[in-house]
DNA sequence: TGTGCCTGCCC
DNA sequence: ATTCTGC
DNA sequence: GCAGAATGGGCAGGCACA
């Protein structure tokens, strides 16, 4: 990757990865390989340490780190700055000279998408230049309730953007100031970034600040995250008050917290394996690269998710020794899928997975209904379940019960 | 014109 | 996104 | 600790084909 081509560059100039720090800050500051190798073959390192970020050049973005109770956030960071996660896309703001362009948080330009988003910045944003970050997603101002995912993300389209736009508007929550009228705001710390941003904003429907404490004590963490979680938000990510703004890395200054971290939070469903599939790169060498697995209705079982991370090398040579013994040339006639695996399997091994939610599904077959079913997001086995069998695995009424819970737990 | 399959990008 | 593994 | 490589659900859009 990139950061291969850095050091040979580094060892070209030094002999050694030495420059490779610099180098690499220029990059992330403005995503641009070819950019930082001109400057620094012609310019050389001086112009490299000189670099800042410029509108319409995007950022890579900074990323958290993630751990799983408010303690042990506290332990690490102290007191420290909590912002509300709120589930849509990371959005990367530029303004120049009554010009706005967006970037995703892959630098993909996506300014066309989001026309409401670009008239609330240029009415809101007090400032000639700028670039900064937030989060974006829709939102129902009648009930103040954030749409699921799914919803937001239909807004990420080519065709048909200003009718979407007016049915579903969206909403950003910005919460970071990276650059502000010719001056470099990533190395300034979070609480002066913070303070500078909140300076700025306007008034208006279509930006707002990210919700934000500081605390001093964990119990205050703890505190506001449930808030977060209680008012429908994902959870928080805290971050360092002194820290710079670090551009492409996953660094301790920011610490995402959960709710699907948290035991009580989180949906555990016990699920029946029904099939298996080889994988592919490292993985052909044990046999497996993931799972499909149902629950149970009845005498039926219906899948509700693929399973491909949780599990240690030794337990998928383990699955596929113990699964090819009970593997069916056919799809088991008990088996509701509209999915096909390498192999399927008698409906026998039961697994615990965990996921952060229960989402509407067009190819699970669990609680299908008009065309639709039932999935689980982010699903990651936890253990093997030999305690229990088939029939006491999760049900297919229970996950639906699950998934009603959800619906009204964030109003 | 519509359907199904695949890819790339969101998370 | 989550998770595991080699460095 | 970090980077890399496996993998998840699901959306819009492109393309082949009926």
């Amino acid at each position: 990757g990139e950061a291969t081509i850095i050091d040979a560059w580094s060892f070209t100039e030094a002999g050694d990865k030495s420059l490779r720090v610099e180098l690499e800050r220029a990059f992330n500051l403005t995503s641009d390989l070819g950019l930082v190798a001109e400057v620094f073959f012609t310019k050389g390192m001086g112009a490299i340490r000189a670099f800042k970020p410029h509108p319409f050049s995007p950022i890579r973005p900074a990323l958290a780190e993630r751990l799983n109770t408010a303690a042990e956030i506290f332990e690490k960071l102290g007191a420290c700055a909590v912002e509300g996660k709120y589930d849509g896309f990371r959005l990367q703001v530029h303004m120049s000279a009554g010009k706005v362009e967006i970037y995703s948080r892959k630098q993909e330009r996506v300014t066309h998408m989001f026309p409401d988003v670009v008239a609330g910045v240029k009415k809101q944003m007090r400032a000639r230049e700028i670039i900064f970050e937030g989060e974006a997603l829709a939102y129902n101002e009648d009930t103040g309730e954030f749409l699921p995912f799914q919803e937001t993300i239909t807004r990420k389209r080519k065709y048909g953007v200003s009718k979407k736009a007016e049915e579903m508007p969206l909403r950003m929550f910005a919460f970071e100031l990276l650059y502000l009228d010719g001056k470099d705001w990533t190395n300034e710390p979070y609480h002066a970034r913070r303070k500078k941003l909140t300076e700025i904003m306007g008034k208006g429907d279509v930006v707002a600040l990210a919700k934000n404490v500081i605390v001093k004590t964990p119990k205050a963490l703890q505190k506001f995250f449930d808030e977060c979680v209680s008012s429908g938000l994902e959870g928080i990510v805290a971050k360092d008050l002194s820290a710079p703004y670090v551009a492409g890395a996953r660094k301790f200054a920011w610490i995402k917290l959960k709710r699907s971290y948290s035991e009580k939070l989180a949906d555990t469903i016990d699920v029946v394996i029904v099939g298996f599939y080889y994988g592919k790169g490292k993985r052909t060498e044990f046999g497996l690269g993931g799972l499909l697995t149902a629950v149970k209705a009845g005498d039926r079982f219906r899948t509700v998710a693929k399973i491909g991370t949780g599990f240690s090398e030794a337990q998928m040579r383990e699955f596929h020794d113990s699964l090819s013994k009970i593997s069916s040339k056919q799809k088991p006639a008990e088996v509701d899928s509209l999915l096909t695996p390498d192999v399927w399997v008698k409906p026998r091994v039961v697994v615990e997975v965990k996921a952060d939610e229960i989402t509407r599904s067009p190819v699970h077959k669990c609680a299908w209904k008009d065309n639709e079913g039932l999935a689980l997001r982010f699903p990651r086995l936890m253990r093997v379940r030999t305690d229990k069998g088939a029939d006491d695995a999760t049900t297919e009424k229970e996950v639906v019960e699950l998934y009603e819970l959800q619906k009204h737990a964030s109003a």
